[in-house]
RNA sequence: GGGCCCGUGGCGAAAUCGGCAGACGCAGCGGACUUAAAAUCUGCAGCCGCAAGGCGUGUGGGUUCAAUUCCCACCGGGCCCA
């Protein structure tokens, strides 16, 4: 037997087989290469070095490459998490080989509810539960062998990060957003500049005062309405079930996104982003990304832009105009009554006029839920009472009030248009209301019956003072905010969707906010030296049961009640042993995702959030067309990328909520001159969901996995009733009895397998069901591509003497598709071209010379590489058997991606297909090179083709070389 | 209701500057090896048909020498927003 041929080397009749590529074998390698990168000084993986350590190479591009870390929960790792974990490895590892210093770190989103609940339940601090989900999690996650640099391993829970968490909500406390130049600026500027041009502002009662006049606390008023995080009264979504307030993003359908638990609206004192300075920003920079169109579109949408106008309605008997805002100015003159929501202001004048059916109604509409409010189909409403005048037709118009306008959208009242408008049509015709066409829509006749909507032209619509009559609805628009700024009633107006970021919970397991209040409820802040503010424990978790949200802190009385002095508030602004009151609310599960990928980039460094020497090396770089230059000091629109992570994986969940706040927080840290780049994610992608199978009965009711049993091929029958079933994809759930446990995976393939079957699932975009089934495709991969490398006998590397020319050809051609099918990350591609490439190798027969089959130790070598980003464990082992590293430690990841030949790319003589009409007749070699001319003669020529043709005439010849010919007769 | 995305073998999928549909894997069927089975190797395999051949990328149309790919309409599924 030779030992050149690995395939027909033949397992022996039984036993010896001790180095057979096994679960258990797999299971042993992988966990004696893991071993070994527990290091004597009790670090753990591969170390990136920072710039100005020992070891960095300044000479290398960076990539750096993100996670979306995870929530540590009870239950460990879903087979979802890998998904996303081992595409980040792959590329990273790639990168690692073809000289990139790569950034790969990993984390641990610890702060939120379930940890809260659980410690509600149980008395257990949520510190002592979290944790141990996190050493679960980070057993499981070094299990899968990723490369993850573990010395830079953080949790948002930890004091030494929310320390800084708790300082960049201070410096968005203490900034303000200037309108002049677009961006955020220190707030003490903002004072200076008063100072200097003593300023007259306005303090309470809307009076008029010189800045140098108002006392302290005027001045700190005014200062309040610039911050960047304020204290703002809001209409609040309370849920009560939760214990704590949501912000509008949380909400879906009138319930609490976790949960779904019904949503009460109430107003309340919360401390707020003013994320709205920075819509037209967020907006304008999504331009500036790589991000899905779908992820861009929603945030555009989010973000809600619409131009319209703000307009001014003078009210019969009331001093103070109703303003509106309309994206419909054009349409004025059918405003036929006008209505507002029954929170509004002027509904509270009209009540006050006596009017008790009025004041029924608001306290009906008022109680009801947003559940209700959104899910009654009948249309309910009150008049006020109250006259407006439609200041371009004179007339006088009532003013209604009804549930469908909210308080929380433009300046909660509209002017109704009947005739254009969907909502407002049924609200008229329920109310016998006038209802005015006033614009000619082309092709849609207004027939009173339904609103008619869209862009056309106005009719109905001139009188004394303005004349639109015969404009189109473009120019319409101008025409009557030109009119309504001259007359002083109104004005251009850009209104946006995005809403500020309601920022406080009544929560216990969250960032404490560092701020106090002073008996009279003024707020100061904590200076950065006394941070981190920690969270102090509590002997109850439980919510205080109130009419009023009551957050959990307001139990640890000790903590809450302190001086200024010991709490940190600067001698100047109060002095050190007046008794203050600590905010009891806390900061959102959000707060710790918004600049993790910051803190990644100096984990460790005490003296700021993040060392401006390591953010500048990992978040700034040339855009490839700029490559030649000098590594870049400061940003520039031109040469540099917007954004710093280089790629951020995760899922679509994420795509409008914690990649808004992320970048908003991003912009203030930019502004403030804390961050180098824009925008934080340069490139982002989502990896689609993991789902399995479930079971359906006939009248769509789901079975359990475990209720159901396989009769024959894809015919299922419920075990109990015998009755059939049919398989469907569904989310993976505990009920469904469906969900799969990636450590009983790895139990029974190892971990190498487990990577390379999600990864083979199909693309990492796509949501693909997870089948049990399959996952023994890519082991018996695995133990093809061993059994031509290792002898199963001896453990011995078993390569042939002298290379195949094919398969040297392929593998030249594998190193090619595979590289390149990373950078698309195109993973299930790669790994058919490397299955392709195993096959050809362990089947001698398909050789020229089958005594030689198999590979060489060099081809080997440069397989293992190829393979190592997918299956890393594997590839290190055989390339420690193959003498080119020891066996464990660092294995190939100081090593180089191999090298391909271009010109072994190309096949010499190529088969083309000769279509006549589109129908595949006869086929043809060609050389590679040969022109059409000559393709044309050899296909007319074919003895196949002349046959075909039956001396018919030939009316054209296509030839497309390298692809086909068509005649056409 | 509006917007976006997706429909390819029994299953997961591949191929879209328009150019041989179904690479690769699972499941299936046959053969070799084996007392047998497993494992391995090897062959077959879109559908109809003995075959020649015909039909095939949700359905119907269109553009083109050529359509899974581009355009229109519809049907089905998903996601987001109302």
């Amino acid at each position: 037997m030779s030992a050149t041929n690995a395939a027909s080397a033949k397992p022996a009749d039984s036993g010896d087989l001790s180095h057979r590529y096994t679960a258990a074998y797999a299971n042993a390698v992988e966990e004696r290469w893991q071993a070994s990168l527990a290091h004597a000084d009790g670090s753990y993986g591969h170390h990136q070095a920072n710039p100005g350590e020992p070891g960095f190479d300044a000479s290398k591009p960076k990539f750096y490459c993100l996670d979306m870390f995870p929530y540590p929960s009870g239950a460990g790792l879903h087979v979802g998490h890998p998904e996303g974990y081992t595409a980040t490895d792959i590329i990273c590892r790639y990168k690692k080989l073809k000289g990139f210093n790569v950034l790969h770190p990993m984390g641990w989103d610890a702060f939120g509810l379930p940890a809260e609940q659980y410690a509600i339940q149980t008395g257990v601090h949520p510190e002592v539960t979290t944790k141990k989900a996190i050493d679960n999690f980070r057993r499981q996650l070094r299990r899968f062998g990723f490369m993850y640099d573990w010395s830079r391993e953080f949790a948002t829970i930890d004091p030494d990060y929310y320390k800084w968490t708790q300082w960049i909500w201070l410096q968005a406390y203490s900034s303000w957003f200037d309108p002049t130049v677009k961006k955020a600026r220190p707030i003490a500027e903002l004072e200076a500049r008063l100072t200097r041009e003593d300023a007259t502002i306005t303090v309470e009662n809307a009076a008029s005062k010189k800045w140098s006049a108002c006392s302290k606390r005027e001045k700190q008023a005014y200062l309040d309405t610039f911050r960047l995080a304020y204290l703002g009264t809001q209409t609040v979504n309370w849920c009560p079930k939760l214990g704590t307030v949501l912000a509008n993003e949380e909400i879906i359908d009138g319930r609490s996104e976790r949960g779904g638990f019904p949503v009460l609206r109430m107003p309340l004192k919360q401390w707020m982003f003013r994320i709205t300075s920075y819509a037209d920003r967020l907006l304008e920079d999504l331009a500036l990304v790589d991000w899905p169109d779908m992820t861009r579109t929603l945030q555009t949408e989010w973000i809600g832009r619409s131009e319209g106008a703000e307009i001014h309605f003078a009210i019969e008997g009331e001093r103070d105009a109703l303003t509106v805002f309309t994206t419909r100015p054009d349409t004025l003159f059918g405003a036929t009554y006008m209505v507002v929501a029954p929170e509004h202001q002027i509904v509270a004048k009209a009540i006050a006029r006596g009017n008790a059916e009025l004041a029924k109604y608001v306290d009906w509409a008022k109680n009801r839920s947003d559940i209700d409010r959104q899910a009654s189909k009948e249309k309910t409403g009150c008049a006020t009472g109250l006259f407006a005048i439609n200041p371009a037709t004179g007339a006088r118009i009532p003013v209604w009030t009804a549930d469908y306008v909210l308080m929380g959208y433009g300046t909660g009242a509209i002017m109704a248009v009947p005739a254009h408008d969907e909502r407002d049509f049924e609200f008229a015709k329920a109310f016998q209301l006038a209802i005015v066409q006033v614009v000619d829509i082309d092709g849609v006749a207004f027939t009173g019956e339904s609103a008619t909507s869209g862009e056309g032209r106005a009719v109905n619509s001139t009188s004394a003072q303005l004349a639109l009559d015969g404009m189109t609805t473009a120019d319409a628009k101008k025409a009557v905010i030109a009119w309504l700024e001259k007359q002083g009633i109104g004005a251009l107006r850009i209104n946006y969707r995005l809403r500020d970021w309601l920022f406080s919970r009544q929560r216990y397991w969250g960032e404490p906010f560092p701020i106090v209040y002073d008996a009279e409820g003024n707020h100061y802040p904590i200076a950065a030296s006394h941070l981190p503010l920690v969270l102090p424990p509590l002997a109850d978790y439980s919510p205080i049961e109130s009419d009023t949200p009551q957050p959990p802190l307001a139990k640890a009385r000790d903590w809450t009640h302190t001086t200024a002095g010991a709490a940190g508030v600067d001698a100047a602004d109060l002095p050190p042993e007046t008794a203050v009151v600590r905010e009891t609310n806390t900061m959102p599960g959000w707060a710790g995702s918004c600049w993790y990928y910051l803190r990644y980039c100096s984990s460790k460094d005490a003296s700021s959030f993040v060392s401006p020497e390591a953010e500048r090396y990992w978040m700034l770089s040339r855009k490839k067309s700029a490559s030649t230059m000098p590594a870049p000091t400061t940003y520039d629109a031109a040469t540099c990328h917007a954004g710093g992570v280089d790629l951020y994986v995760g899922g679509s969940e994420h795509a409008v909520l914690h990649c808004l706040y992320a970048r908003f927080w991003h912009k203030m840290l930019f502004d403030l001159g804390h961050v180098s780049t824009p925008e934080p994610f340069g490139k982002l992608f989502h990896q689609g969901l993991i789902t399995s199978y479930a079971f359906q009965r006939a009248d769509r009711s789901l079975v359990p996995t475990d209720q159901v049993s396989e009769v024959k091929e894809g015919e299922f029958v419920e075990t109990a009733t015998g009755q059939k079933v049919t398989q469907i994809v569904a989310k993976m759930s505990k009920s469904l009895k469906n969900v799969v446990n990636p450590d009983d995976v790895i139990a029974e393939y190892g971990a190498d397998t487990f990577r390379l079957y999600e990864m083979y699932m199909g693309p990492l975009e796509a949501s693909k069901p997870w089948n049990t089934r399959d996952i023994v495709g890519v082991f018996r991969f695995l133990q093809r591509a061993w059994r031509l490398a290792i002898d199963e006998k001896s453990g011995e590397i078993l390569a042939a003497a002298q290379p195949d020319a094919k398969i040297e050809r392929l593998l030249h051609r594998t190193i090619h598709k595979v590289g390149d099918d990373i950078e698309k990350l195109s993973f299930n591609t790669a790994i058919a071209a490397m299955i392709e490439l195993v096959n050809a190798a362990t089947r001698p027969t398909g050789l020229a010379d089958p005594t030689h089959g198999g590979m060489t130790r060099d081809q080997l070598a440069r397989f293992a590489r190829v393979l190592w980003p997918f299956a890393p464990h594997f590839a290190d082992e055989l390339g420690a058997r193959l003498g080119l590293h020891p066996a464990g430690g660092a294995g190939f990841f100081g090593s180089t991606w191999p090298t391909y030949d271009p010109a072994m790319l190309v096949d010499d003589e190529i088969e083309m297909p000769v279509q006549i009409q589109g129908k595949i007749k006869a086929r043809l070699m060609v050389p590679a090179k040969a022109e059409a001319s000559a393709i044309e003669a050899l296909a007319l020529t074919h003895a196949d083709v002349i046959a075909a043709i039956a001396g018919r005439a030939v009316k054209k010849v296509v030839v497309v070389p390298g692809r086909m010919v068509n005649i056409v007769i």
